[in-house]
RNA sequence: GGCAUCGUGGCCGAGUGGCUAGGCAAGGCUCUGCAAAAGCUUGUACAGCGGUUCGAAUCCGCUCGAUGCCUCCA
């Protein structure tokens, strides 16, 4: 008996704009699919929401669970710069900016990109499949389209034919678009005169002589389009259906929209059952954006080392500011924020580490199965981790009233509590107990526990000149004190 | 201009046709030598204007405003 049971899921579809009742192709198994990094630069905070909001609905799928196979591309292709005739490939662009061959600039920001993601706690995906490895697979693809009739060639290059695709098939139906509309709409770009109509999409780009990046193609040297990368590698992995597709709002057009068309025109059906799309992080009430300048690397976070920032804040600490809002919605970064979602963080991590040295009663005053269910619920509803932290919240309370002796728990109700906050906390929101360090075991937390000694002493003589300031010049260096009934206590912060 | 999303108390941020979000900050109280921490407690918010309804912040319409997409973008 697995969890997913006996807890159903719903899920925001994008498609149908609803939420609806997540049933699987196959009993058991979900297969995911996320739009990755485009590796030719350093992934910003913004980037890391989107990664993260997928990262915490893997992280839950597999607790209720399912077995997951979770494929996230690396885009080391590049796409291109903008339509224009001599389109050049944005990863060669930047490797002659910096002097190095591609696939040196996309080793270095690949490897940021991991190493971000680590102390982000992010579980790695079952595959991570790179354009550059499916350029195969792609040019099969395109043959297939180009036989069915939905493309055509010229001049080395080959478009996608939306007008065509539009007589059988329903372009923008993920958008909320019409083809008309967006006829209507369309400037006249110049250097676009070799796709029948604008709206038409590259599959495979003929490569000018100077194009680094290139692949021999039954059409000549080139490189692929834009949106063939993720219908090819989804495809391959997950089938020509699968479960879940996500992303970042902003490529729901027309990115996502254009892989709608290929794989209906190349497989005859819709590619995906739920399509996802994890909402932008702004900053100053901006979009984050590598293009405009405006955003915010991780690093300068966990540094401090950014004008908006007061202080450097742990990946946990931003982890836990993202988990306050729903995936869906905008979220604003700023310090402010930032600073009290720290505060609250802590507060959760104390209780978190009160729990275990919690003493037990005769019986419990908080209804632990009930708790629990409403800590499912919130994640059965669209993973809503805002009202999951709610709940975690409620649990801290109490947790905090059996400390002080003014509720009690039993010893299997303990047990119970800690393994679901554990699971909500750790397993599926994906925090790390940044503050429970082994303090009480080294050089450090004996050091202090002779000052807390020595304070108690002076305490006691009423040499309070002494005792302040012991506890003045511990929080002075981020040791705070805490004096409780048991006796005193100390955090680091 | 078109499409989409949204506008919630000092700040962040859920939710919803009648009943509690939660966090941070602020005030009061308890505890304390004084603090801190912790607990209890207070605030009565849903852009504006109309409409539907016994009842709407929640549904509908309009207005204003914000953001995203319409060109690479998580």
């Amino acid at each position: 008996m697995q969890l997913f049971e006996n807890q159903p899921l719903k899920i925001y579809n994008s498609l149908s704009g609803k939420k609806e009742v997540f049933e699987p192709l196959n009993q058991g198994y979900v297969g995911m699919y996320v739009c990755g990094p485009t590796v030719y630069s350093n992934v910003h905070l913004g980037n890391c929401r989107t990664f993260m909001s997928f990262d915490m609905i893997f992280r839950y799928l597999k607790h209720l669970g399912f077995k997951v196979r979770y494929v996230r591309n690396i885009t080391d292709a590049g796409h291109l710069v903008d339509d224009a005739e001599d389109g050049e490939d944005k990863i060669a662009k930047k490797a002659l900016l910096e002097k190095l061959e591609p696939m040196e600039v996309v080793q270095r920001y690949t490897v940021d990109f991991h190493n971000i993601l680590d102390q982000f706690n992010f579980l790695p995906p079952s595959i991570e499949p790179t354009a550059t490895g499916h350029i195969i697979e792609q040019i099969e693809i395109i043959k297939d389209i180009l036989a069915k009739g939905y493309a055509y060639e010229v001049n080395g290059s080959v478009y996608f034919d939306v007008a065509i695709f539009n007589k059988t098939n329903e372009y923008g139906k993920l958008s909320g678009r019409k083809l008309e509309d967006m006829i209507a709409n369309t400037r006249a770009l110049a250097a676009q005169n070799e796709k029948k109509n604008p709206q038409d999409f590259a599959l495979w780009k003929k490569a000018e002589p100077q194009h680094i990046m290139r692949w021999p193609s039954p059409w000549g040297d080139g490189f692929p389009g834009w949106h063939l990368e993720c219908t090819a590698m989804s495809t391959k992995y997950l089938g020509e259906t699968f479960d879940i597709h996500g992303g970042g709002m902003d490529l729901k057009f027309p990115h996502h929209e254009c892989e709608i068309a290929q794989a209906e025109a190349c497989y005859g059906h819709s590619p995906v059952r739920y399509w996802m799309h994890a909402n932008m992080l702004t900053m100053n009430g901006k979009k984050m954006a590598k293009s405009t300048g405006n955003n915010i690397l991780p690093g300068e976070i966990f540094s401090g080392e950014n004008s908006i920032l007061s202080k450097a804040f742990t990946p946990s600490v931003v982890r836990f500011f993202m988990m306050q809002a729903h995936y869906t919605s905008i979220l604003d970064l700023s310090n402010d924020a930032l600073i009290a979602s720290e505060k609250g963080y802590q507060r959760l991590m104390e209780a978190v580490n009160t729990l275990p040295k919690l003493e037990v009663g005769p019986k419990t005053d908080f209804d632990i199965p009930s708790w629990k269910q409403l800590c499912y619920d919130a994640m059965n509803d669209d993973f809503n981790t805002p009202i999951l932290i709610a709940q975690l919240f409620e649990a801290v309370k109490r947790i905090n009233l059996v400390k002080e002796g003014k509720e009690t728990i039993t010893a299997a109700d303990k047990a119970l509590l800690k393994e679901h906050i554990d699971v909500f906390v750790f397993d599926i929101l994906g925090l790390e107990n940044e503050r429970a360090s082994g303090v009480d075991s080294n050089k450090l937390g004996g050091v202090v526990e002779l000052l807390i000694q020595l304070r108690m002493e002076a305490r006691a003589n009423k040499d309070f000149a002494t005792s302040d300031k012991i506890r003045d010049q511990l929080a002075a260096m981020g040791i705070q004190l805490k004096d409780g009934k048991e006796g005193t206590t100390f955090t680091l912060f």
